[in-house]
DNA sequence: TTTCATGCAAATGATTTGCATAGTC
DNA sequence: GACTATGCAAATCATTTGCATGAAA
């Protein structure tokens, strides 16, 4: 079900500013501050407020349109499509990558067993050192 | 080597504020926030300085004696011993238990293997709900 | 026309920083 | 005594909130 069809359904309204904040992340392939969402939706939409698009994404969090996960102490977005991915991000050089689910599975049954938690690696960003920056240190 | 044997090699200073803060980290079972060693630490001696204990923390962790995470747009600390331990936090109660690094060895190859990133789990606040807050829902 | 969303401005709260003083080595 | 660490106060900076106005249904 599309995210539009999810903020009618729930009587809220749809209005110019959220389509576009949609349109943003759904576009992104990768994942985004809130502050690089605040950029890009004022480049094509000046005078939109902050505020406006910080409640919008917590609006969409809630509502499961976007995922929302947290790094370097920011908040971060992508959208929430049905193949989950999780970020690997590079201490050093801040480079990231996107991995599937797969390399997960079997930690997130291990969990599951051992603590009966389900763990969520969808809003994790796991750090780590890139090739590359392993190369230099 | 002790934390206090690496702050002395580098011509720090070993002041009783950094022996408390230590002292905190070490005794801790859990990873705790900024804010948190700044209540324990002004329990035991009033009058430390926030800003002393955010300087002390930060250098900590870059001289290697304690590991920083995030959670919820704060910074965690616990200590750093040989064995390293993950955080796995459950969403809805906050609650948190540590588990073995064994459990993602595989997870640590395999990201290696694909994407040449040595993947570090120790800064990795994973998150999820627990068995009780599952039920609830 | 009713309700929800937006813009604006000000508040918040964790973390950081400049600077004079005090403590460690 | 030299140099680093501390305390204090003020600055930052992402995010949040109150309130009056504007727009969607």
């Amino acid at each position: 079900m599309s995210c539009i069809t999810t903020i009618k359904e729930r009587g809220l309204k749809l209005t110019p500013q959220r389509r576009l904040i949609l349109d943003i992340i759904d576009k992104s392939h990768t994942h985004l501050t809130a502050e690089e969402i605040v950029s890009l939706v004022q480049a094509k939409m000046p005078g939109v407020n902050k505020s406006t698009i910080y409640r919008t994404l917590e609006l969409l969090d809630e509502i499961g349109c976007v995922v929302k996960g947290e790094s370097h102490s920011r908040f971060i977005y992508h959208h929430a499509e049905e193949g989950h991915h999780h970020h690997i991000e590079c201490r050093a050089c801040g480079n990231t990558v996107d991995c599937g689910e797969d390399l997960f599975a079997s930690v997130e049954e291990a969990i599951y067993k051992k603590y009966g938690f389900c763990a969520d690696f969808k809003h994790t960003v796991i750090k780590g050192l890139c090739s590359q920056c392993s190369i230099r240190t």
